[in-house]
DNA sequence: GACGAATTAGACAAGACTGTCTAAATTTGT
DNA sequence: ACAAATTTAGACAGTCTTGTCTAATTCGTC
């Protein structure tokens, strides 16, 4: 195999420049190749970088493979809150503001390089570092999972839904919302956003056939919430 | 890293017992390590044969790879079909055959050592395999989706669902009934059974609350099906 | 422009792996 | 029990990879 310097510009300027760039072409060859079957000297050629200048940064492959997923992690815990913000508690229209939701959530944190990156290597990898990936668990799903669950038990208290365990709602609407997506994820695709807004949709309806209220709140958006308890 | 023998029996007996060492062995080796991270020694020595013998049979290790992943396949589809025919056309209680139908198809098909391999596998090996995978993805959800779904159809035709879309349907039933193991799947782990069973009869209850009908079923068992069109 | 730190190319040793080959040993069918 | 086919252990060449080292070059900063 060959190794082509990639399209990108040249040398990256700069110490801190170097260390994104290598940052980033190491996550995008680990996650292409696995852990065995990256090549050093393929993420330094992808980098515009030496190979030395990775082992001054990083140590060995072992310890970049380590700092790339929790960067990743990081990034994607970021964006899931960020995204769990836009999270309609008021909402108008109930069902287009969660199909909105859903597809931010899906777009913003599921289907984009962070996101689909980190769940492959979770997935490929995550045997072989059991610390390292329940790490991930605790700070991932451990802390956005209740934090989505709290938004939906806010929804459901306001009187938008109808909702015994929150917690499971969440699960089911995220199950939901990417139920059309399943097979493009696994082959490793990313899904065109009109399959994304497809699937968010239906999924959406089918949420909310089981979970939302006929009457649809009783203006409860400010003041009427307390007293439906 | 050393190679130790497998604790199986010592050396299997025979040309096929050879084979199906072979196969076995490798699925497992490819699964944990990866197509790069497999070694053919270990594969020999867990199979309890000699590396040769795996050259006889297979030729090289891409062509074992193919064979393995054509091997998964053929014998997931086989399982997932034997599945499927048990769904309960004439259920007796509807979301009590639906939970058992769940949990067969978690058990015997998604749970099981062939579907964590193939799944796992498609997963790590998708995108450099692309015409494989292709041929993965018409034989397996190409044909077991449409399957799934003419058994909700027929159920929503015999009065006992309320459904638009059975291919939607079929595909949210799955998601829902898996919905409280995705984290375990991600990280190649097995759920016990009352995992299964709990996010199973959660997804189940989910599934219905949105397209069961609030009238069971005007005794449409047999003959008052055709009428309800 | 000059100094110190960072980066680079390249060589290099050590080890691992694939795939082939051979000669001996074992198994199978008859 | 015999002959053919299969299997085995081991050696082997060739290739690839990791991680280290060195000497030269470039970069950031004053």
């Amino acid at each position: 195999m060959k190794l082509r310097v990639s399209p990108d510009t040249f040398p990256p300027r700069g110490h801190e420049a170097k260390r994104i760039s290598i940052v980033d072409a190491a996550a995008s060859v680990f996650c292409r190749e696995g852990f065995s079957g990256a090549n050093i000297d393929l993420i330094a050629a992808e980098a515009g970088v030496s190979r030395q200048t990775i082992y001054n940064h990083h140590g060995d492959k072992e310890k970049l493979f380590v700092a790339i997923v929790r960067d990743l992690t990081e990034r994607c815990n970021a964006g899931i809150f960020a995204t769990i913000a836009t999270f309609p508690d008021q909402p108008k229209d109930l069902e287009a503001d969660l199909i909105g939701f859903a597809v931010r959530m899906n777009r913003n944190c599921i289907c984009n390089r962070d996101g689909r990156f980190l769940r492959k290597l979770i997935q490929t990898e995550g045997e072989r570092y059991p610390e390292l990936f329940a790490e991930w668990r605790e700070q991932g799903p451990g802390r956005t999972w209740p934090a989505l669950a709290a938004r939906f038990a806010r929804l459901a208290y306001a009187g938008f839904l109808s909702i015994e365990d929150p917690d499971v709602a969440a699960r089911q609407f995220l199950a939901l919302a990417n139920a059309e997506l399943q097979t493009t994820f696994m082959l490793g695709g990313t899904p065109q956003d009109d399959e994304v807004l497809q699937s968010a949709t239906s999924g959406v309806r089918t949420f909310l056939r089981a979970f939302g209220r006929q009457k649809p709140a009783p203006h409860a958006t400010k003041q009427g919430a307390l007293a439906s308890a």
